[in-house]
DNA sequence: CGATAACATGTTATCGATAACATAATACCA
DNA sequence: TGGTATTATGTTATCGATAACATGTTATCG
């Protein structure tokens, strides 16, 4: 059981040794500039290439004070939507040449936040992106710990604020695309499924919602918007409270289309015609919507877009940085696109 | 545009010389152990409080050759499986005090999989959980790239093999347990809807669906199983050719629940009843399947624990390295679970 | 042909921390 | 009271790489 085992790693030492050059040399052939005759550069490949010698990130980092690694911030893996702006950032990084380090949150209590936070900065990342989603007062930690935090941050899918960077989906303009794409249809008496209000991007959903329908000088009242938690379970639920509150409803905007897709489901089962006795709009453009019956028109978020948009954004700052300069705070947003199928 | 900024990183130097004390001291402060002094060691923490020290896990990491750190080699994020499996790490990895570094395969040439652990071995992971799909034979390079990694490497969802460590769940276990509930509420003529076969796991559900078949003397011909690419596009069109195959067909086994939740769909479309004429059985219990109708009965894999489980393992490997052991090779399977809903 | 530039390589200091060793002060015991 | 343990702290070497500086060699040119 107990084997001698071990391959001990290879430094720049073994092969200044082996190739009978200095460490310095080794390293400016490593890294392809200044002057090496292509004698020695030959020699040193060769030895390199033999010895399987790869320059440890982590001696470099040291010295050049710069890690070549993003710290990520995420929530809620398990969900779709979070993954997919997961892929987007992995994907940008590597092409950006960054790795990632990870820490997921489980849950919101504060002190944990300045943990992550403390245990990211030990890793010496050059900069951190924070990919949890705004949910009630999560992000209040920011007033009085952003500006001790010496690297970029970039906030994902936040609310913007003053002297804050964020990279967001333009939830309201998506929700005024949904709107509107109903009204032109000729839909008047539009209800609403929302998510769960604490949540920003709900709450933006909403109140696109609410304001096209107040601008169109049509009733938008409470009572004709209820409230799910964006599962499937939730929505069914939802679904049956609106057709309680607004039974002469005739369309609905629903915030994700998970629950949009339990109402597709439920109003099929009713034996309710769509889209004339009811047209529905979900939010998100899931694989799934395209394949059902019917077919679900819905507003499509480019989650992967929006990773990738982050990524580019704060190497951009750590950029500037390194020069000394600093991008002023800044909050982009990504347009959403309305996809049009059966359901409206 | 160009201010001045960046903060200084505080170092064990700055602390020391503010508190009056050697960095070692700090050091021994910091770690808890060995001797110090009640009194000097308020006065540092004092100071460490007041700086806002923290120490550089880089620099730590660097003079011990150990990082704390895991590779995470993962694929297909976008979809649920992998982002669930992703979430399971993530957690234990937290919980054992480890951080992630992330690279994410897009394909499978294998010149980028030899970059890839470059990349990782570069900073010094203490080991590699290579948690993408085993398909057709992109696992090929492991043997005669394994032995030259000088970290444990742990593969996931991988066919067992000898010499090399892998958790996965038992999707051949899964599937003959799917079979015999089938078989036990009386069906004869079981139908299969497989995966894209180049995919282990797909591979090894269809040989649970087949010899569980045969051991019972029916029939498990090569026309009544047809092929999807798990997703629900594929499962509506597979089903429909299997419809078209085995007309008599009393059940199906789908190798997935969003190709079963196509069946679902499709087959309540054309007014079949079930589980009376046709019973379906799927594999994973995505939280939608709960809510359909009919409800669909599944294998339950719980892909959260299969991360937790792996990370659980890779690190007694890393363990048992760093106390000069070897943990001989070894295959680990999670046991799934049957969920019986309406469908079947 | 001597001076200056361009090329090629080596030496030493450094990044931020800890390991290994050294030293000093106090406590305890025969 | 001298000797050994225990406690408390400092000094120096080290991890693996690069920066900064130094030095030597070969071209080039007026």
């Amino acid at each position: 059981m107990t084997l001698p085992i071990q391959k001990k790693r290879v430094t720049i030492k073994d092969v200044a040794q082996a190739a009978g050059v200095s460490t310095q040399t080794v390293s400016r052939v490593m890294n392809k500039f200044s002057y090496v005759s292509e004698d020695t550069r030959q020699r040193v490949e060769e030895v390199v290439e033999r010895l399987g010698y790869h320059p440890s990130t982590l001696a470099r980092s040291l010295i050049q004070q710069r890690s070549y690694t993003l710290g990520v911030v995420t929530f809620g893996l398990k969900y779709i939507g979070p993954s997919r702006t997961l892929n987007g950032v992995a994907d940008q990084a590597d092409a950006l040449g960054y790795m990632m380090v990870m820490k997921e949150l489980d849950n919101f209590d504060s002190s944990r936040i300045d943990d992550v936070i403390d245990s990211l900065l030990a890793r010496q990342v050059d900069g951190i992106l924070w990919a949890a989603p705004e949910i009630g007062s999560n992000h209040a930690w920011l007033d009085e710990r952003l500006e001790s935090i010496p690297v970029p941050v970039l906030f994902l899918a936040m609310q913007p604020r003053k002297g804050v960077s964020s990279v967001a989906t333009d939830n309201y303009q998506g929700a005024v695309m949904a709107m509107q794409h109903l009204l032109t249809t000729g839909k008047k008496r539009i209800g609403h499924i929302a998510g769960p209000l604490s949540w920003w991007e709900a709450q933006e959903r909403k109140r696109g919602w609410r304001e096209t329908l107040e601008k169109a000088g049509l009733d938008a009242s409470e009572q004709f918007c209820t409230e799910g938690n964006w599962s499937s379970a939730s929505g069914e639920q939802a679904f049956h409270q609106l057709l309680e509150a607004y039974p002469y409803m005739d369309s609905i905007f629903v915030a994700n289309d998970q629950m949009a897709l339990s109402v597709l489901r439920e109003a099929h089962r009713l034996g309710i015609r769509m889209p004339e006795q009811l047209a529905v709009v979900g939010f998100d453009n899931l694989p799934e919507s395209a394949h059902f019956y019917p077919s679900l028109t819905t507003i499509s978020q480019d989650l992967q877009l929006l990773g990738e948009e982050a990524v580019q954004r704060i190497v951009e700052m750590i950029q500037a940085r390194q020069n000394n300069q600093i991008i002023p705070a800044q909050s982009w947003f990504i347009q959403p696109n309305l996809v049009v199928r059966e359901s409206a």
